[in-house]
DNA sequence: GACAACATACATTCATGAATGTATAATGCG
DNA sequence: CGCATTATACATTCATGAATGTATGTTGTC
């Protein structure tokens, strides 16, 4: 029965990724331990020897999968651009066209974009908020350094363009793990130059 | 123990009312029955008199709250104004300061924001689903009316339009009903102001 | 007194978690 | 270096509780 301790990882593995699976497919709440296991091909005896409960496995996938992701995005916006704005323009279509092609990333984004951390998952909300809001202030920052360089108009207020950017990403991205409403390849490009552009009138004078 | 009629009906609201509350704050998966049925004052057998099971109760919140609420906005959506874009901007503003105010409303959001239609709840996502596209169709046809009205640019995409207002809507709605991030007494008008300028540079030459 | 509007009681299902069993890898010791 | 020992990596089994749905009891109203 004992495996070597690459397999041991391979089984960790197994389960994270079946965990991925199910909470996607059916949501957190609708996946029993068992179902995780079944799919990860073992029983929930060894579920139970990697993670002490269910909670436990989905903060296990938030630290090896959702928060890479998120520092893998947040370092190349550390990356010094002579044009900020058109960066993270172009950081944002890439990122959305990677999403489109990446099976396992819409997995994760699936399962963190849509869970309400209540119940056995509000222990965790305070440390991924934490997390949030730590990549929020990244954001807010790069905003202010744009302005400094003066390649972003001075009376914006990084705040206000942070949360504008972030509730559009955020909206974005649940429509289009959640429905088929958005389809990536077609509406990336001209949905983030929408947002650049703005909804603005011709005669907005009354 | 036989009520009269608008007792009956009253005991039908407050079991919905207590729906909303106990999904709104513990998630539709994290309430059981015998929680609505506390809350309300009734036991299990009044919730089973008036609803089949848990998913039914559900549904008649979509019917009886959710529904009405945005037939509400788009009925505004149907006033012609000279000025469309600004009515577009000052109809949200409102909205949003409504909700601000309406704390039924919020858990109506809240629910129905968060919701994944899956498990028991996925015979409702067709229909739930297409009452979307009913709206965002609405939006689509209003945008193409300010054009031919001459009050928008007539180069933007009405679909890419509605899109991205529909997901910073949904995103900006999302982050408040979950978080403390927004603060829409505050942010609101900034917020939608920043959506209609767009996050535009001052310098996006190379 | 018949039926509507519940309350109560019960059967069933199902997920959890802990306890136990077990075969094998790793390790220490002579 | 061979072997006994021990820790590991699971599988299996079992006890518990919680939620559901149903069946039946009760009471008031028309």
């Amino acid at each position: 029965m004992r495996k070597t301790k690459e397999d041991t990882q391979k089984t960790r593995q197994d389960i994270l990724q079946a965990a991925v699976e199910n909470f996607s497919a059916k949501g957190f709440f609708n996946t029993s331990l068992n179902d995780i296991a079944k799919t990860a091909g073992v029983t929930r005896g060894a579920v139970y020897w990697h993670f002490d409960n269910k909670a436990e496995i989905f903060d296990a996938l938030h630290a090896d999968l959702h928060e890479p992701f998120i520092e893998h995005v947040l370092a190349d916006l550390e990356t010094d651009s002579p044009h900020p704005i058109l960066q993270l323009r172009d950081l944002m279509s890439q990122l959305l066209l990677e999403l489109a092609e990446n099976p396992t990333k819409q997995q994760v984004m699936r399962l963190f974009l849509n869970c309400d951390y209540s119940g056995v998952l509000a222990p965790f909300k305070a440390r991924h908020k934490a997390s949030k809001e730590e990549s929020l202030a990244l954001f807010q920052a790069y905003f202010k350094r744009a302005q400094d360089k003066d390649k972003l108009s001075s009376d914006a207020d990084p705040e206000i363009l942070t949360l504008t950017f972030h509730c559009f990403l955020k909206g974005l991205l649940i429509e289009y793990v959640n429905t088929d409403l958005i389809d990536l390849k077609a509406h990336a490009k001209p949905l983030i130059n929408q947002l650049f552009e703005g909804l603005k009138a011709i005669h907005d004078q009354p």
